[in-house]
DNA sequence: TGTTAGCACTCATCAAGGGAGAGTGCTAAC
DNA sequence: GTTAGCACTCTCCCTTGATGAGTGCTAACA
């Protein structure tokens, strides 16, 4: 069997009834709502082919019927409308992606918080992942007696300090030397790359220094480690879920809210499959808890790079056409953001 | 009519069945479950003048009765027995709390969690206020052409850094000269407290620096103003109240989540009328959407100054004996890890 | 006088039953 | 190929009635 021009009329009119409704269509109401020119006898047979094909289902014997993800999958590829912005929303990102905003957090979760507005569902951002991250320079500052601040500034820009615990007999001068054979032998080293013999060469010019040169070893490893899944997650809007007439049952939101508090979870769903826009509807997802969910995301640049994803999570009855176009403007705005400004942070 | 010693029994009985059944309970049941030594009629007319009293009431005519807030207060204020606290959660949180963490942030986040968990509901945690934050001191370190990094060491330990645009001829010597007049001119100053006679000094002995000492007192400013008011509060298992029989009703759900969105309305629920323990009982909260909940709430101390506070809220039906031991023993074990660590951050 | 047993009454909860309504599939006519 | 007609199915919602827990009142009891 395939599919025909009047089909695909009817799955459209299903869909998008659907999706505004959240009821189950019958043919009767089709063929009233619908000006399609046949009977609702012709809609109801059409629709049983349909169903044969796997686009549309039952609830139950004699409701009306609901898109399958099949369906959503044939209607967001073939017969949706790619929906132009409204004048509105642009206006809105646009004047919210011109305030000047210094932390990338900032503008991270500021994204993150527009994108749930406007789309009426709950937003997820990926921060920008930092690559492995290098040893670039370090400096010690006096703190206070016992302590110094180590200063590291890793090979990407970013900059961090730390406290660290020394002997107390330990002079500026013996410090800045450490310091100084550190810069010297471990720029553009991460902490997996720093080989037992670099270590070696260290420890030997710096006999004496054994216990500082252990506190900062540790403390680099922690931080350099630490830093390349440091990728952080922000959410939007969760409460938004809540007005979704699908999320009607307690047990639904238990476990959906147990999910958004997992970040490595959240994190798989936005991974994306593909460089651009991505939509991921129900089954598709990889986890099961969001079977009865779908996923719009994109990757954001910057430099032509790509660095993070922003995505929305929703019903599997969602505005598809609306809220890709919402996405896909927003990352790009993002993209444009980042390039041109340049927040610290990444 | 004046509670005697009966009454009181009777009472506790009511309260301590409905935290653990959540159940309405009749006289029949009571007589049944407590040894009272009485008949269920009995009950039932000391019940009446418990009603009368306002210290219970029935959901509905010939319902059981529940406790109303007054008789949650009586019982919290005369009834209760102060319960230890179990081995096994002294330990947890004694194991807990001595592993070694470095950053405030991550103790209050950790304190946050424990205590949902020990207590299975909704934990706050309001982060401590720093006071005016004032100059310490600061140090220039290089970072690319035409920038340098502000390493800045708040009096009360805080360390921060920020990257400071300069012109790219300044030698490390005119830096350095700089950062010294700062750092002798300013030491022991809020930014509120900088007038403009300290400023004319600044001027006329850096005369030739004065676009350094323009962004450095610009960011300063920022900085050290903004945090006055920085405290932060955590939140941890907020999930936990899906799991109260008193919040089945999604609407509830939502109004209390949206709250819990909200930072601002949730300090207020912290804010102590008074130095150390409070029990907020039902309709004595501030906020009408916690007029079914319950805040036990500890205010922590570092040298005995009081710098934050933590609490617990949950249905009205809570365990407040148990509760009432965990936060106690909560606040005194941070009051102590902050005491003796001085993590660093405030 | 305080305590108890007995009794009529109230109300929520649950299961069963019975339209009403929406929708379907099939068949036969157009 | 399209349509009208019809029997059938299933959910939803309302009603009904039974059950059970609990109450207040009254009268008897120690």
């Amino acid at each position: 069997m395939q599919m025909d021009e009047r089909k695909r009329k009817i799955l459209r009119a299903i869909v998008m009834d659907y999706i505004a409704t959240a009821e189950p269509i019958g043919s009767r109401t089709i063929a009233r709502k619908f000006d399609l020119g046949v009977s609702p006898a012709t809609i109801r047979n059409e629709m049983a082919d349909l169903e044969d094909l796997g686009f549309i289902e039952q609830p139950y014997t004699s409701a009306g019927r609901i898109p399958s993800d099949a369906g959503y999958r044939y209607f967001v590829d073939c017969l949706m409308d790619p929906q132009a912005l409204s004048e509105e929303d642009k206006e809105t990102i646009e004047r919210e992606s011109t305030k000047r905003i210094h932390e990338i957090q900032e503008v991270i979760s500021h994204t993150s918080k527009l994108l749930s507005e406007l789309t009426n569902l709950t937003s997820l951002v990926l921060g920008p992942h930092k690559g492995k991250s290098t040893f670039g320079k370090m400096h010690f500052l006096p703190y206070q007696p016992g302590q110094v601040i180590m200063v590291l500034v890793k090979e990407n820009g970013v900059v961090e300090n730390h406290i660290i615990d020394i002997a107390e007999n330990l002079t500026a001068e013996e410090l800045q030397h450490v310091a100084g054979v550190f810069n010297q032998k471990m720029r553009g080293f991460s902490l997996g790359q720093v080989k037992r013999s670099l270590l070696h060469e260290i420890y030997s010019e710096l006999s004496r220094q054994r216990q500082l040169i252990d506190s900062t070893m540790d403390r680099l490893r922690a931080v350099l480690d630490d830093d390349e899944e440091e990728e952080r997650i922000y959410l939007g809007g969760t409460l938004n879920m809540l007005n979704q007439p699908e999320f009607r049952d307690l047990g639904k939101v238990k476990t959906l809210f147990k999910v958004f508090e997992e970040n490595e979870s959240l994190k798989k769903l936005l991974h994306p499959h593909q460089e651009g826009l991505n939509v991921t509807i129900g089954g598709e997802n990889i986890l099961k808890e969001f079977w009865d969910c779908s996923v719009i995301s994109s990757t954001y640049k910057v430099n032509g790079l790509t660095i993070g994803a922003v995505g929305v999570i929703g019903p599997t009855r969602m505005d598809y056409a609306n809220v890709i176009a919402i996405v896909d403007f927003m990352t790009r705005s993002l993209t444009e953001v980042l390039t041109r400004g340049r927040p610290r942070g990444y």
